[in-house]
DNA sequence: ACCTGAACACCGTTCAAGT
DNA sequence: ACCTGAACACCGTTCAAGT
């Protein structure tokens, strides 16, 4: 790739034809942005100064720009998996798979919206299999049985690629006032006991309720734990 | 509930006014048969017999609808969930959850679209945290401490309600032609081996490759069993 | 080959008007 | 109070026409 190339690309010259490849990065860019749903065909168009009908020469249609979207995204996934530091899978399965699937978190954090994307695609996308892939071949190098590794598969599900998608976040609200607290205690009694403990242990709350990071490699250690005991159990 | 009522909700006569409930049990009709993107405000408006602008005298908008209408899925969750046979907490709080979140799960088979709208919705649904507050109280009988309690909920995370958001089923096409695995050898040759394994453990395909409801309690159990092991650990 | 303008069929939602 | 018809501002997508 040449630096000519790439000057090209930022740009928006009328000289440089679009391509597919702009057109993606574009809608990332969008997405990135201002969120998934302010991703149309109309304003998609807009960013890389063209009419919206011309989009349809490189993308089939919107779920073709959504499909294309999750390839980019799997491949800063890809990118981020392969420059890991971690002992190979045969002397440690463990330490290898969790130092890749924390490298590829990364690239969520990076793209908070990505998530949701991945899990509206009715079909998967064949860079997402290859992920996985990736993952089984790993698993196989660590002596797990083909039926123990496509139960493995199914134990982490989308936690493999790094992300999960939690539908409550006990401080989804950072540090409710109390009035707002007293209101809850009466519908949700239990979890504002729960809240009030934890802020008696981090008053300033300096340290947030919940630490993503943390809570994401407590739940992974604990499945890892558990098939590493299954793994040695059978054959 | 007298006959006349269910009676005059059945048919759709101008006379019985319409209402929140009647609405968003139309709107639970419409996803159960053609999916919950089918849900329009027009065609909502026709399943119960009026114009789309009336339904906007029983909900703020199109989310308001799909609010309600997790509200009309929690519900029977929660009705699943009292119903369940289990010991008490206190004895045994792994089978007094485990009856629970299966019991929960019979809901979301039968209505297979409901976890996407639920994670859809932006803010959680307070039928949602209600669901949580019981699992907290249930975990706490069981000798969780608060803060155990906590990291349960985010390792739990959807499973707690039943379901998993699957993002790659090996088994998804039903057994593929020969020749269709030839050509994913090439890209996918791991998972390809993986699922021959499968196949020659059951050459028939009877069981299917997946059976989801084997992956889901060996994923569960996997977890409890976990989580079991860091109660007794912490005081 | 690539891009465009106008148009179509659909959305969610508003507004003033009906009963 | 509850429901409606017409209208608005937006979609994704098609089509015939431009260069």
């Amino acid at each position: 790739m040449t630096p000519r190339t790439d000057a090209d690309e930022l740009e928006e010259r009328p000289r440089v034809p679009l391509s597919r490849k702009r057109v993606l990065r574009a809608a990332v860019a969008i997405a990135d942005r201002d969120g998934p749903d302010s991703l149309t065909m109309r304003r998609l168009a807009q960013e890389v100064g063209v009419e919206a009908m011309s989009l349809y020469h490189h993308v089939a249609n919107k779920d073709g720009v959504f499909d294309g979207v999750v390839e980019v995204i799997l491949g800063e996934v890809m990118a981020a998996v392969e420059n890991v530091d971690a002992p190979p899978p045969e002397q440690d399965w463990r330490a290898a798979l969790r130092a890749r699937i924390l490298a590829a978190r990364e690239v969520f954090l990076r793209h908070r919206w990505a998530p949701r994307v991945i899990e509206s695609r009715t079909t998967t996308s064949p860079a997402v299999i290859a992920y996985y892939d990736h993952v089984v071949a790993l698993l196989r190098a660590g002596g797990f049985s083909y039926e123990l590794v496509h139960r493995t598969l199914h134990v982490l599900g989308s936690r493999a690629l790094g992300f999960t998608q939690e539908l409550f976040q006990p401080d989804a609200a950072p540090a409710p006032a109390f009035t707002v607290m007293e209101q809850m205690a009466d519908r949700f009694p239990n979890i504002v006991a729960m809240v009030a403990d934890a802020q008696h242990d981090d008053p300033d709350g300096t340290l947030g309720f919940c630490d993503d990071q943390f809570e994401f490699e407590f739940a992974l250690d604990l499945i890892l734990e558990g098939l590493e005991r299954r793994r040695v159990a059978s054959p």
